[in-house]
DNA sequence: GGATGTGAAGTAGTTCACAGCC
DNA sequence: GGCTGTGAACTACTTCACATCC
């Protein structure tokens, strides 16, 4: 294996979690024009408490100024290099259903380094047309090189997906199919649910619980509770 | 405040976020003919490990049997329970584009007590049209009540819808927009953002870490590193 | 003065190891 | 025999409190 690259000290999972959180606020505030941005209202936008982003950020080196907090391009330039945004990698998306042409067609999905290199789709009056600049494939030709594949197919469909993707020497998968796949030992899966967001969301609603008196605080769905109206 | 119903023991916030996976792949082995799975199997679908199952699944009373594990109908009934499956809320959906069509066309949104009320949008050449069953109200017009608001407008008009829905007391919002919004006390913001997905994915693949070597767990994006293949 | 960065303390979650039961 | 359920040990994360520096 090739030497992962040692860009920060390790960064423990609950903080990689919330490191994009807060270089999303901080491409807020830069847009609106400001410039400098302290602990206490990061968390009170990300849903955490002052102490947690100080010690977040701490991890990636001191960046902040004693009396005068963090600055917002500084901060977001920071994270950006710790999460390794500097990096290029190829996607490729299989399923052009309505999620997966709205997963292409999103400003925000392919950012930070990702590129699009291939579509495919299983249903021939898909394949051939155009989406988002790239010809759908069919699912019988080969799979291009690729870093990450992403899966937006139907449940029943998911793992043998995973499995030509997983062939294809794919080793990060995205799956988006209400489906657990199994893959070889070495291979990455994130799941992306939105019923179980639905589900989780409703279970603290109905509860009560969660920090802060009613807010959920969750992992790639953080959810702020109180933040403070910001100026 | 209304007394909150009192389901079950209290459960933790990482168990909550594993039981709707433990659920899907209960549901899973249903769908194939299977009757019974022990814990290790289950961890191993699901990224963890056996004994963080068992107590997870002992947060929910005794369901197991000792020797023979766990009946996937008992388990998928109890786990629906526990998360408040039974109980109806209604959705209205704010933001028509791809993403929020891809989400009320989706079978896998809307289930378990969720029920779609009203769909908007901003575009009047979107507004009238029918989607999903329903006709796409104007965003200026009032919204009607409801338990849970899906914000997917982009990020620069997403605080003004999430201000509207909070005037119309709704106080759970489900957030699609890469926008970090402020809310009042009280209100529980869920954000799910694919590019913080794909962010946290490739930070695991860039620096090899993650349980079981190389595997990603986490949140409602669970990553099962190497489950072994199913039967 | 004011906010960061950090040892020390506290809390929460996971894993171990095994008793209990089918 | 095999797998659940759980006290006990351990690890990780968060919070407190304050020294530090701009």
């Amino acid at each position: 294996m090739a030497t992962p690259r040692l860009r920060t000290r390790k960064l423990s999972e609950p903080t990689i979690a919330r490191l994009p959180v807060y270089q999303r606020i901080a491409e807020g505030w830069l847009a609106r024009g400001l410039s400098r941005i302290d602990s206490k209202q990061i968390g009170e936008l990300a849903g955490v408490t002052a102490t947690t982003v100080r010690r977040d950020l701490a991890g990636l080196g001191s960046l902040g100024t004693r009396g005068a907090g963090y600055s917002v391009s500084i901060l977001s330039e920071r994270i950006g290099e710790a999460l390794g945004h500097d990096l290029r990698y190829d996607v490729v998306v299989v399923g052009m259903g309505n999620l997966g042409r709205a997963l292409v067609n999103s400003a925000n999905f392919l950012i930070r380094g990702a590129q699009l290199v291939a579509l495919y789709d299983s249903d021939p009056s898909v394949v051939g047309t155009e989406i988002a600049g790239h010809v759908v494939k069919s699912i019988d030709e080969p799979i291009v090189p690729a870093t990450v594949g992403v899966i937006c197919v139907p449940a029943d469909a998911a793992q043998a997906v995973s499995d030509r993707l997983v062939a294809a020497d794919i080793h990060a998968l995205l799956n988006f199919a209400p489906q657990v796949v199994s893959v070889p030992l070495g291979t990455a899966v994130h799941y992306v649910d939105f019923s179980i967001e639905l589900q989780i969301l409703m279970y603290h609603l109905n509860n009560g619980t969660g920090p802060l008196g009613g807010g959920v605080l969750h992992s790639l769905g953080i959810a702020a509770v109180n933040p403070a109206r910001v100026p």
